[in-house]
Parts: C-alpha cells; structure tokens; sequence
DNA sequence: CTTTGGGGTTCTATATTGCAACTCAAAGTC
DNA sequence: GACTTTGAGTTGCAATATAGAACCCCAAAG
C-alpha cells in the first residue's frame, strides 16, 4: 500500500517528515551539504542504486530543495545544487548527528568531528530557544494551536 | 529489497537516519512527545493501522527510545514511556518543525505555536554552535575524521 | 452472558525497494 | 573509423514493506 501522506497535517512535524522522513533524501541532502553535485557521485559515496536515486532526485528537486543546473548544454549534464530552503535542513541533520553522538557510538568515539570555521572551535549542535537561548527539553514546551490550524 | 542498512556508517546521520528516517518513527516520537503512553492512543491520534504500529513501537523499544512500562499485571497491560535517548530526540522535532514552520506552510501561517514555559515566550527552536552559540551554516562547517572512523 | 476496551496477530492486495542489466549520446583512445 | 568511457537515466523483476481489515484473547462492566 501506497505510504501514508502526511505532507497536509495541522502538524508541521508531519509534513517535515513527509519529505525528511526518508532514510535516502536525508542521507542524499547530507551528501549534498559536503558538496556532492553530480549524480555518479551521490551514487557511489552512497552506494543507492540508480532508479531510486533517480526517484529520490526528483522528488528533493520537485520539494525545491536541490535545483537541476545544466552545465554542459550539448550532452544534457546537469549538476544538482542546494536551494536555501535545503541549506536550511542542514541545523537539523546537525542535531541528528549530535544526538547520533551521543546515542548511537561505540566507546571508539565519533566518526566525524565537526569544526566551525567562524569561531575556530570543534563544536557540536545545540538546539535553543529562539526568545532565551536556553537548550530545549520537552517538559518546557507547551503547543497550542496557531493561525493555521484548520478550524474544522 | 530490504531497505539498505545504514545503521555501521561511518556518519552518525547515517546512524540516527537509520532510525529516524522512518516517517512513522518520527511521528510515534513526537506523540510521545506531547504525552500519549497507550497503544490505542497513538493508533487513532496517528491513524496508523495497527501492525504497522506494533512493528515500529517494538523498533522503538529495541533501540531503548521507549521503554514499556506495565501498568496492570493482571491483564498485561503497558504504557510506551520515553527514554533519556527518546526525550532528547525532541530537539531534533523541534528543528523540523522550525523548517516546517519555515518552508511547509502556506499564507496561513503555523499550525501549532509553541511556548517555551520557562522563559514564557512563543518560541521556535534554533540551532546552535556549542561553542559559540552562533546559528548554525553549513558553509561554515569542515567534517574531519575522528577517533571513531573507521581505520580501514 | 453479552459488550467493551486494550493490545495485539494474521491475512491479503498493493506499493516500494533494490539490483542488475540495458539504453543513448557525446567524447576520448587507439 | 571502431571501441571504450562517462554520465544520467530507464526497464524488468524479485524481495520486502505497507495499509487496512478481520480476527483473537482476556478481564471487567453492565
């Protein structure tokens, strides 16, 4: 059976995972952050076979994450680059490794060590409140329904 | 096929894809974020069918983001709790449903507002460097080996 | 002694995955 | 000029996952 759509839930959660809620365009946008742009390249460094990458790209394109950029006109070569609103996922992959550190690695330590070039530190995600800057727990987070939610 | 095992990666996204890239898990995560513990509960809050959710709450179980809690021995009852690996996944929802926020809603606006009960303000998640507590680019980002990548 | 609630399992028809092999066209190589 | 590469997909097909019903077991309530 065809997988359930969340895309058009009064959640923003669901619709979120509609799109991020899959193993490969989470890993192929992951991939794309690093700088991945060309379709052989997604496909070996993430061994994902080839009609489901196809799928995956045209699914991430058609989301406007990724744009379709034509760079050699004869042969039909284009390159796949990130929109703003998939540079924007990259805080939430952030988080995920930070949690992943945390959560999923053996005592041999993190794979990957993060370093941001703006303060020239080795760092981790956080996730704060936009208004105090305080790390978010769940008990502090009250939701109540806003001007989208259908009134039906 | 069977969905490609990312769970060994060298790339804790990788990892915590493996888990949370599942539509369902995200969405089970988040409904024991706002407090739903009973099986029937998730399964009319979610609209989920019941096998799928017996699956996935036993995934979830085995990864030790819940822990099944039994509330009357007679009749082998239980309640799904959140675990400290489960309950510090939230902020990882939170980051998504800032982006939902962001990029997924329409001229309407947010669905659901959310307020952060110890500063008392409406808030949206942010992510943040660890070090700095600057917002995160991935412009700004290098990834370098660490102790745990693997040395073959 | 029938109903209801809780928590699953089983069955079945579709859908989705993944692999491998194939295509097609331009470019590089001998 | 013929032969191989490279890039970017398609196509075919088998294995697996999904959704929805229907079914099961058991205890307490009516």
């Amino acid at each position: 059976m065809k997988r359930t759509d969340t895309s058009d839930w009064p959640c923003t959660i669901a619709r979120a995972a509609d799109v991020l809620g899959d193993h490969w365009n989470l890993l192929i946008i992951r991939q794309a952050c690093l700088g991945t742009r060309r379709f052989d390249d997604f496909q070996t460094a993430l061994g994902i076979s080839r009609n489901i990458l196809t799928q995956r790209l045209n699914r991430i394109v058609d989301e406007g994450m990724l744009t379709r950029v034509t760079y050699d006109e004869s042969r039909q070569r284009h390159e796949y680059r990130l929109t703003d609103k998939g540079r924007e996922v990259y805080p939430i992959l952030a988080a995920m490794a930070a949690w992943g550190d945390r959560w999923l690695t053996g005592p041999e330590g993190t794979p990957l060590i993060l370093h941001h070039t703006t303060c020239d530190h080795d760092m981790h995600a956080e996730v704060v409140c936009s208004e105090c800057q305080e790390p978010l727990h769940v008990r502090d987070i009250r939701a109540t329904p806003g001007p989208g939610y259908p009134s039906s």
